[in-house]
DNA sequence: TAGCCTCGAGTTCA
DNA sequence: CTCGAGGCTA
């Protein structure tokens, strides 16, 4: 054969196998038999092999391009890839539909799509003259990183798109979102658990990793699809519509989901919305609600976005998920005040991705007004799609119950009578009870306090129960000596436990009174406390009058501070715990830019941790608080962010993101 | 005195 | 993250 005969056959060896390719990957449709795509693909990659002069990138063999980067380029998208305003109140649809009909005016023509809202991983193809040139993570939105050889592997993008070239636009940038089936990602966990790796959580996460490794002969293994949905920019396509974008989107090659359709009311948008809830399991990929846009891309243009999303469109989220799993048993556990909580063990279920085993049921009224028993069928969920919460108890026809669960009348941990309060439950042994030390020693060594690594829950409680302490200042005088006696303790774990204990003996005030476990006393009322007082000693003599000069401490939290202090075995603790610290007095801090600002921070922040960004404002005489209120400037949102965006959004406070909290800080001249 | 604001405490899993 | 309650303010 020679070079030019080799050159039509490898043309048209490309030509079948892509449209093999398309019929089995985006259509789902196989066109021909497993064996005999396998001897086309095998002869292509033969004659490209013996004539190297003919091989290029978009070629169906070099899906794989086999070296690993040390590290992904950050590239700018044609246009920001937004992220869509969302709710699960079915208000809040209603809203966005007469917001858009109120704005587009009276008699306006209103259609939209809808489209099931995929939980993977959001990402931009680009293609110039039909050929896959980049493609990209979302990132912040404005820049991603470049993972094009990683999508270059996923079998449903294509690397050249379908139609002639007249056919086929100059420029295309698309907005995709890759996905993880769920079969084949509980196959890939086995696989990992197999090697002995670690599994991922759930397909979104899966997905999201894949597309991260520097390797991309590993992502190639991963089971990995695409379905695109938008066009970011585009030159040489008639589209007028949503619509249309799709319909291009699909006849280019592009996979478009199956469950799209159109509508022009608000009716049949919760139609489709309950339509698609009540497919949710056997789609086989995961979906957390469905996106409506509005048709027609003109009427977009004139609606334009607010500071985060566009206006133009809108995703309905489904309600957490619920499964049904069996109470094994109903345990009540005793906490560091003394609390007495109802725990039940449930029988493990996967809730979106994570199994769930243990749900708080808070206290006695709790489990009397939902009558959870042990052996009991219950509905459970992730409130906020984390806590999870026994819904409710599940009854069936002739079923028999056990009794009705009752709260000791001891305390689990040291048998002493426990009293009511209101409708919790508490042991008042507060200076004998175990379990109330296991508490106060973790609370203590808490990263928030005296910050203490390797003392948790379980140490704690191995410390308590072989006897080597029987009260908190016991701690500094373990040696590891006496650790490595005791079952799970290394040389080395020991050793490095003894250090921490040492290092935490110097210690910030502020730190060690949230650490003393002060009713009422927490993060933000210790630092004000020490500000105050200076000094732990005028702290402790200070009278409830003296206390209520704190801006913040009325006379109930005064009353509980010096009841504390008055107590003699926190007198005698407190003695024996200053013979063992040095105390740093808080720092004076330097005001500045920041000055008379409050901050909020919601999700995770990707560049410095959340602790830090905390940490760095209040250096500069910005207030961080929980909650949004009216008072609070600036929301910093991180990517996942929490309800306290769709707060800040209702109370018209000021929203940053992460690139745009820290050029505030920069302009403030201050640095991370 | 009501309502807002803020804080403390408890909560699960990887 | 949510709930409940204390403190502050109008």
């Amino acid at each position: 054969m020679n070079a030019k005969q080799a050159k039509s056959r490898v043309e048209a060896l490309r030509a079948e196998v892509r449209r093999h390719d398309h019929h089995y990957y985006v259509e789902d449709r196989p066109s021909i038999a497993d064996e005999a795509y396998d001897t086309l693909y095998k002869e292509l990659g033969e004659l490209e092999e013996r004539f190297p002069a003919l091989l290029t990138a978009d070629s169906p063999t070099q899906r794989v391009a086999g070296r690993a980067l040390e590290k992904f380029r950050s590239i700018e998208h044609a246009a920001p890839m937004l992220s869509l305003d969302s709710d699960r109140e079915p208000e809040a649809l209603l809203r966005f539909d007469e917001r858009l009909r109120r704005l587009l005016g009276e008699g306006a023509n209103v259609a939209y799509v809808l489209e099931p809202k995929l939980d993977g991983a959001s990402v931009e193809l680009v293609y110039e003259d039909g050929l896959l040139i980049r493609a990209a993570t979302r990132g912040d939105g404005v820049r991603g990183e470049d993972v094009t050889a990683n999508v270059r592997t996923i079998p449903t993008v294509p690397l050249r798109l379908r139609g002639s070239k007249k056919e086929v636009p100059g420029f295309l940038s698309v907005r995709g979102e890759v996905v993880m089936r769920t079969v084949p990602f509980e196959a890939l966990n086995e696989r990992l658990l197999a090697e002995g790796s670690a599994p991922f959580a759930n397909p979104r996460n899966a997905a999201a990793g894949a597309l991260r490794q520097l390797d991309p002969r590993i992502t190639s293994q991963r089971p990995l699809e695409i379905y695109c949905y938008d066009i970011l920019v585009e030159r040489g396509l008639a589209v007028a519509t949503q619509w249309e974008v799709l319909e291009a989107l699909k006849r280019l090659g592009l996979r478009v989901n199956e469950r799209v359709r159109r509508a022009t009311t608000v009716e049949d948008i919760f139609e489709y919305h309950a339509a698609i809830e009540r497919d949710r399991d056997d789609l086989g990929y995961e979906i957390d609600g469905i996106v409506v846009k509005l048709d027609d891309l003109a009427a977009r243009e004139g609606l334009g976005l607010t500071s985060r999303h566009p206006r133009w469109a809108y995703a309905h989220k489904f309600p957490p998920r619920k499964e049904i799993t069996k109470v094994l048993s109903i345990v009540p556990s005793v906490g560091r005040t003394g609390v007495v909580t109802p725990i039940a063990f449930l029988l493990p279920v996967e809730i979106g991705g994570v199994t769930i085993s243990r749900a708080s049921l808070h206290n006695r009224e709790e489990v009397k007004r939902k009558d959870v028993r042990e052996g009991d069928r219950v509905r459970v969920q992730r409130a906020g799609d984390v806590i999870p919460q026994v819904v409710e108890v599940i009854h069936e026809d002739g079923e028999t119950r056990g009794p009705s669960w009752a709260m000791p009348s001891a305390c689990p941990s040291c048998g002493t009578g426990l009293i009511e309060r209101g409708p919790f439950t508490v042991c008042p042994n507060a200076f004998g009870c175990r379990a109330q030390l296991v508490g106060h020693i973790v609370h203590f060594a808490s990263r928030n306090a005296l910050d203490i690594e390797g003392l948790g829950d379980e140490t704690a409680k191995q410390l308590v129960d072989v006897g080597l302490v029987a009260s908190l200042p016991d701690i500094f005088d373990i040696d590891a000596e006496q650790l490595v006696a005791l079952e799970g303790f290394a040389e080395k774990s020991a050793e490095s436990l003894v250090a921490a204990i040492a290092q935490a003996a110097n210690a910030e005030l502020e730190r060690f009174l949230l650490g003393l476990g002060i009713p009422e006393v927490g993060e933000a009322v210790a630092r004000d406390l020490a500000a105050h007082f200076g000094a732990i000693e005028a702290l402790r003599d200070a009278s409830a009058e003296d206390l209520q000069t704190v801006p913040g401490i009325g006379p109930k939290m005064a009353e509980q501070i010096t009841a504390f202090f008055g107590t003699p075995e926190n007198a005698a603790t407190l003695e024996r715990l200053l013979k063992r610290v040095r105390l740093r007095p808080p720092e004076k801090r330097r005001s500045s830019g920041l000055a008379g600002l409050k901050f909020v921070f919601t999700g995770t922040l990707e560049g410095l941790g959340r602790r830090e960004a905390k940490e760095l404002v209040e250096a500069n005489g910005a207030k961080v608080s929980s909650a949004v209120s009216k008072a609070t400037s600036y929301v910093v949102a991180g990517s996942d962010p929490g309800s306290k965006l769709d707060e800040a959004r209702s109370l018209g406070v000021e929203v940053l993101d992460e690139e745009r909290f820290v050029a505030l800080l920069r302009e403030k001249g201050i640095h991370a």
